[in-house]
DNA sequence: TCTAGAAATAGAATAATTCTAAATTGGTGG
DNA sequence: CCACCAATTTAGAATTATTCTATTTCTAGA
């Protein structure tokens, strides 16, 4: 795991939510010979290590985040994941669920304010369904 | 829309979290001649006027479900995912952010106790880290 | 009946991710 | 210092999910 450390502290040092293909980029400026395959390799690793969370978006490809406690907002119009700090509810849900768990991931569904914007503008001329 | 109230009834009627392979395969037994495109066609159009969930998990097919308030367990190791009820925090989170959303998706990481039992065997023989 | 628009079909194309096999690396014991 | 082993990386093929394009079919209204 010659590349691990490095992609561990791209991934705490940025608040992108790099997809593979980015950290793969970005690391590549650093190792020129890295590949792909091993970037995969190795977020597959510390994702199963429980190093880094992996975050799944309905058409987009899978992103790396840190652990660091934050929730999300996803748009539902253009796509656009950004950063929310809500209070940790595992404590909570524990208590809820009856056990204990490895963590949690809170995605909220919304329309950014540009979207939001974007369908005014569109029902004022034709009201869609 | 010939199929979108078929799909949309199976996907209410069905807790199985369906994939679109496995609602094409369903609708196939109604609908030999549908193909998979249309499937996709039609739950894309379903989620895009907001009446069903798409669940975007790591390493597996999206799949589709009901919009009846339930949140997710997602087993870390086997990918098993299960429903859980938990009690509706859509106005906190609103009176949180400070404007409405369209909703969300909780999704809890864990380890079922299938995948608990598995994980404890390997451990007791290799201590890994 | 004819026409237009919407939806479905067929199958190719794309994109993300995984897999396989071979090469490389780093560490360990002789 | 060398040989060996396991782990990792590399290269590129393969797989899989999903979308796209072009063509055909369907349906409702003129």
């Amino acid at each position: 795991m010659r590349y691990a450390e490095s992609i561990l502290e791209m991934i705490y040092k940025s608040d992108a939510h790099m997809t593979a293909e980015q950290v793969f980029l970005a690391l590549k400026q650093q190792y020129p010979s890295v590949v792909l395959a091993t970037v995969y390799n190795n977020l597959n690793s510390l994702y199963q290590q429980g190093k880094i969370r992996k975050i799944s978006l309905e058409g987009y490809p899978d992103r790396y985040d840190k652990l660091t406690r934050h929730d999300h907002l996803f748009c539902r119009r253009c796509g656009k994941l950004s950063d929310i700090y809500l209070s940790d509810i595992t404590g909570e849900l524990e208590r809820q669920i009856g056990f204990s768990i490895e963590g949690y991931d809170l995605k909220i569904q919304y329309f950014c304010p540009q979207c939001r914007a974007e369908q005014r503008e569109s029902n004022s001329v034709y009201e869609s369904e």
